[in-house]
DNA sequence: TTAGGGTTAG
């Protein structure tokens, strides 16, 4: 499984040619007429069951619309005489699960043991699922004593909802451990569904070569992998950028028989929308709808997205109407993707119009879409609309969330109002949220910036006390921080200490005190730093020697200069902005450094 | 009647 750069034919007009989905409109309008989005999902109707108990039954839970309905029926349930039937009450609890309610669910199940109402492995499923999404699997591993005193035997799905409770709360060892011993001691023969789990919650962190692995076992065993396990591979491809590889695989499920469906092909076109490949997207669209797979707002907002990210905000409103005139209603997912868009491309203005305009159909924000806002007008830094809406959050009825308090956060510290910004965290603290890596980033970032050496130390050396500073990335920004505030002393100090706390430098962080030393004009420390990472193994890459080459353009030693310049061209390393502006001048004073840099020479380019 | 997959913000 190679990561093979891809190299798919370009045409600098794919995005408008994509609107015309030519194949696609005329597939899709036609279907429209027959098939309407409310009829993609196509499980049959309760009311259809015609014998009457089962009606009267189906009925009850009918008209349960909210908690208390739900509770009021719990009750007259259990004084019934002769009870209701365990099928009964497992479809109650589902219903106060699907409502969120699972403590409630927790509390009824032990009223109903209290009582010595029967219970049976349904039942059981759906409390250890409560206690799940609770995120307290722990607690759910106690119900398996309630199957072994009542004789109920396990089954697939009471280990399955087990595993994902121990993924949700990120302990993937032991999830992993729980599926592996469960295969080979024979407790329970893994489904599609157990491997599912397993394989999605492998490839949310990251470990897209197991889930691979995973997949050719599947293959081979009696368990045989469905369209669902094809497409948490694919998705995972896709989010590694190993996009040939998830092609080959869809080619490879149709060739076994494995239908693909509207998510295997939705996850496609978001890696190839990710990666600018319209008229890929485009492709993928014609071969989803000849085989009847139809676009669902999901893959709208997906295509919406990928368009907005590259700056065309306009296609993607366009698009956004396309999908309403074929049927398929947006969410505040498209919207908020628009709203993001237009806030990228630094029109407020606009990104405000669409916020409106979705209020107006009555879809309502939600916490993204307030902080896709804030961010914008944080950019433009315009602190006091972002702090308007901020407030408006609450008023709403809204919480903020960590990503509010952090986009403010770096709003407040960019245009320099640090007492606020340290105010507004303290604010933070107060309302109960807990502030997470980005919060300390963004915090030691902005006080460096504004000069606040003292208060970025203290936050730093508190997160060193607590044990929260075990990455590199932190101690990156302190050391910068440092360097930058003229400290480098003391940079270096924390820089010798890294090996001794066991983080080991990255090329990032040798570059910043490459930087360090080249601020203070100490270029021969520069040089040394650069050598002493290449023998500790870590290569300097194209910033490394953009950093390195504008010391010495800096100080005028064009000597070295010239040296420098011919190692960079000589591993192909382009030149940035600030690297180019200082050569443009270097070389109106010596004109005889141009022949060493091939850029220059039109006729010498490739 | 219980468990699985795709989109948005720092």
């Amino acid at each position: 499984m190679a990561r093979v750069a891809i190299r798919y034919p370009r045409n600098g007009n794919t995005f408008i040619s994509f609107l015309a989905f030519p194949r696609c409109n005329a597939e899709f309008s036609h279907s429209a007429s027959v098939i309407t989005p409310r009829d993609y999902s196509s499980s049959p109707s309760n009311t259809s069951i015609s014998i009457k108990g089962k009606l009267r039954v189906s009925n009850r839970f009918e008209n349960v619309k909210c908690f208390d309905d739900a509770v009021s029926v719990f009750r007259q349930m259990v004084r019934e005489q002769p009870l209701p039937s365990p099928v009964s009450f497992s479809k109650l609890l589902k219903i106060m699960v699907n409502m969120k309610h699972y403590s409630d669910v927790v509390s009824l199940f032990g009223e109903m043991q209290k009582l010595g109402i029967p219970t049976n492995e349904f039942i059981l499923s759906i409390v250890i699922n409560s206690y799940c999404l609770m995120h307290r699997a722990d607690l759910g591993f106690s119900v398996l004593a309630i199957f072994f005193k009542t004789g109920i035997p396990f089954n697939v799905v009471t280990f399955n909802t087990l595993i994902g409770g121990l993924f949700a709360e990120n302990k993937v060892k032991d999830a992993v451990h729980l599926f592996k011993k469960l295969t080979r001691e024979n407790i329970c023969e893994p489904n599609e569904v157990m491997y599912a789990t397993v394989m999605n919650g492998l490839s949310k962190r990251g470990h897209t070569g197991k889930i691979f692995s995973l997949l050719r076992l599947m293959e081979q065993g009696s368990t045989k992998p469905d369209t669902c396990i094809y497409n948490i591979v694919i998705d995972a491809l896709c989010k590694d950028r190993m996009l040939d590889d998830a092609i080959n695989l869809l080619n490879e499920m149709k060739q076994k028989g494995v239908p693909p469906d509207i998510i295997t092909y939705s996850s496609l076109i978001d890696g190839l929308c990710k990666f600018g490949q319209w008229e890929y997207v485009r492709t993928m669209f014609d071969e989803m709808v000849n085989l009847n797979i139809y676009p669902t707002v999901y893959t709208f907002s997906i295509v919406i997205n990928g368009l907005c990210k590259e700056g065309k905000a306009e296609d993607a409103e366009e698009i956004m109407r396309h999908m309403i005139r074929k049927g398929v209603e947006p969410t505040v997912v498209t919207y908020n993707a628009i709203v993001d868009g237009y806030r990228l491309r630094g029109q407020m203005d606009r990104a405000r119009r669409i916020f409106d305009s979705m209020i107006d159909k009555s879809i309502e924000p939600n916490i993204i879409s307030y902080n896709t806002l804030i961010n914008g007008y944080c950019k433009k830094k315009k602190l006091d609309e972002a702090m308007q809406l901020f407030l408006e959050i609450s008023r709403k009825g809204f919480k903020p969330d960590i990503f509010t308090y952090n986009i403010i956060l770096q709003g407040l510290l960019g245009v320099g109002r640090s007492d606020t910004a340290q105010k507004f965290f303290a604010d933070m603290l107060s309302a109960g949220q807990r502030p997470d890596f980005c919060t300390h980033s963004i915090l030691l970032v902005g006080y460096f910036k504004n000069g606040l050496v003292e208060e970025a130390m203290s936050l730093f050396h508190k997160l060193e006390r607590e044990g929260e500073d075990n990455d590199i990335e932190l101690y990156n920004i302190v050391i910068d921080g440092l360097c930058k505030n003229g400290k480098l002393d003391k940079a270096y100090a924390i820089f010798e200490k890294l090996s001794l706390i066991g983080l080991h430098p990255n090329v990032i962080v040798y570059t910043t005190m490459i930087n360090g030393f080249c601020l203070e004009g100490l270029l021969d420390e520069a040089k040394d730093m650069l050598r002493k990472m290449e023998d500790d193994g870590c290569l300097p890459d194209n910033v490394t020697y953009n950093v390195i080459m504008q010391g010495f353009l800096r100080s005028n030693r064009i000597g070295e200069t010239r040296a420098f310049l011919k190692e960079m061209t000589g591993k192909t390393f382009p030149f940035d902005t600030t690297t180019t502006e200082l050569l443009i001048d270097v070389i109106a004073k010596d004109p005889s450094l141009l022949d060493m840099i091939p850029e220059f020479h039109p006729e010498k380019k490739k």
